[in-house]
DNA sequence: TTGTTTTTGTGCAATCAAACACAAGCGCGG
DNA sequence: CCGCGCTTGTGTTTGATTGCACAAAAACAA
């Protein structure tokens, strides 16, 4: 089975696959199928075999998936069977929120670093984890190696905040303010935009 | 130009572009082409004229659209022309972040209830908003005719409070809790999941 | 062993989405 | 008023994604 350029919503699904199985674990369950799986999230069986099918053979026909191989195959693929520090810049009220949640752990990140620029905020201390000066921020990220960050700065700000991070050799930025940031290739983004969410689901109310 | 199922993926779309137009409004800008917006947001311009032109012609040849009156348009598309009213559930880090964040307000929401179980949260204010206890959910949501809710309750007790909501006659809830909730046709949900998201990119690292 | 049930992995067909390409409309300068 | 450059809206093509359907493998019972 080669590595031939999987698309892309493929991977975007396996996040979700793994979300369920972890789930499934935690209740103790041993093997699962495509159509249960396919049922709880909504997606067609055919498409959950499909999307699997394409990293190797995981299944055993007759039986199922073998939950606990499945969900580390998964991590295997997406490289969270590791755990990635993560740098959090904006220590407001979203900032709090994500470096005080414990959830991220298991799920491949730890969060190692948080920067701001006000002077107030630099020096507290947020779950154990000192606020940095932001002034800090692109000699830590690079001594650190750190490749993913969280921004929860606003709006105004993010862009300018972006350049500091890429040139500092951040590749991956989930980016919380509502905005659309410029970065360049080889640099991903992606965005959590609860009022996105929500216009995304009043079209389709009376 | 009838309304003849429009595809989500294109629903999807429009409030990126809202969010894009509302940012180049606030820079005084008067017209736009799908040109520039595509770059903008990574998005063909074809693909934004083909968009945009199934609900109408809102451009102009030799010229583009205007930005104001495009706004207008979508939001009315998106019925945010409007304000929702928005009950939060869940007191928490998140809850506390949502409720106290300004930006909903011009893009068509407005919390207007907060409920939690935790007899030492109920009571408390948050942005002036009293945090009511969960008992009264129920009652408070049908009285209100409220549609929209945002659920930042821990994923165990996710499902049951969805139950409720459903029940109470919400429409459209946003779910932070890393769970897939299972809902009746007609309600919609959708999901912010930050290790969703950050698994997303971990794949295309190196 | 044999037959029945279950469930995978996948070739193929159908559907859906994106990109292409261009006629036609608009504004403007001369 | 004419011609040129720009940009829309859309028919058509290309490409991507999903759904269908079934052979083959496994498990299990008799
Ligand atoms: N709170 C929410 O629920 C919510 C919802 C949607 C979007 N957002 C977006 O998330 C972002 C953060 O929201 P918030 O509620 O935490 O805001 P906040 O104002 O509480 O926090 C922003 C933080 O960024 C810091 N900051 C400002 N400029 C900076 C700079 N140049 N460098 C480093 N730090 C800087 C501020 O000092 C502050 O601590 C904003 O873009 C907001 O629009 C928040
Ligand atoms: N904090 C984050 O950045 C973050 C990130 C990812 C996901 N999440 C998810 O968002 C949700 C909320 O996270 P948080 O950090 O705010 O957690 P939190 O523990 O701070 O808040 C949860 C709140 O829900 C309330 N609650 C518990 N059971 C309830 C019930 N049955 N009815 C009503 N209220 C109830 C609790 O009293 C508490 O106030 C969780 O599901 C979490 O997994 C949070």
């Amino acid at each position: 089975m080669v590595d031939k350029s999987i698309p892309d919503i493929v991977i975007g699904r396996l996040p979700i696959y793994l979300r369920s199985l972890t789930r499934m674990m935690e209740q103790g369950r041993q093997v699962t199928s495509s159509q249960e799986l396919g049922e709880r999230l909504g997606i067609s069986a055919a498409q959950i075999r499909k999307d699997l099918s394409q990293f190797g053979e995981f299944g055993k026909q007759g039986t199922g998936y073998n939950i606990e191989f499945l969900t580390r195959k998964i991590q295997e693929i997406l490289q969270v069977d590791r755990v990635w520090e993560v740098a959090v810049v904006g220590a407001g009220d979203v900032g709090h929120a994500v470096a005080n949640y414990g959830g991220f752990q298991h799920r491949g990140f730890r969060i190692t670093r948080i920067f701001d620029n006000d002077p107030s905020k630099i020096g507290t201390t947020f779950n154990n984890i000192k606020v940095m000066d932001i002034e800090r921020m692109s000699e830590e990220i690079r001594k650190a190696g750190i490749q993913v960050a969280m921004l929860t700065v606003p709006a105004g700000v993010a862009q300018e905040v972006v350049d500091i991070l890429v040139e500092a050799g951040i590749k991956a930025i989930l980016n919380y303010a509502p905005v659309n940031l410029s970065v360049p290739a080889g640099v991903r983004v992606q965005y959590i935009d609860p009022a996105v969410h929500l216009q995304n689901m009043t079209y389709y109310l009376d």
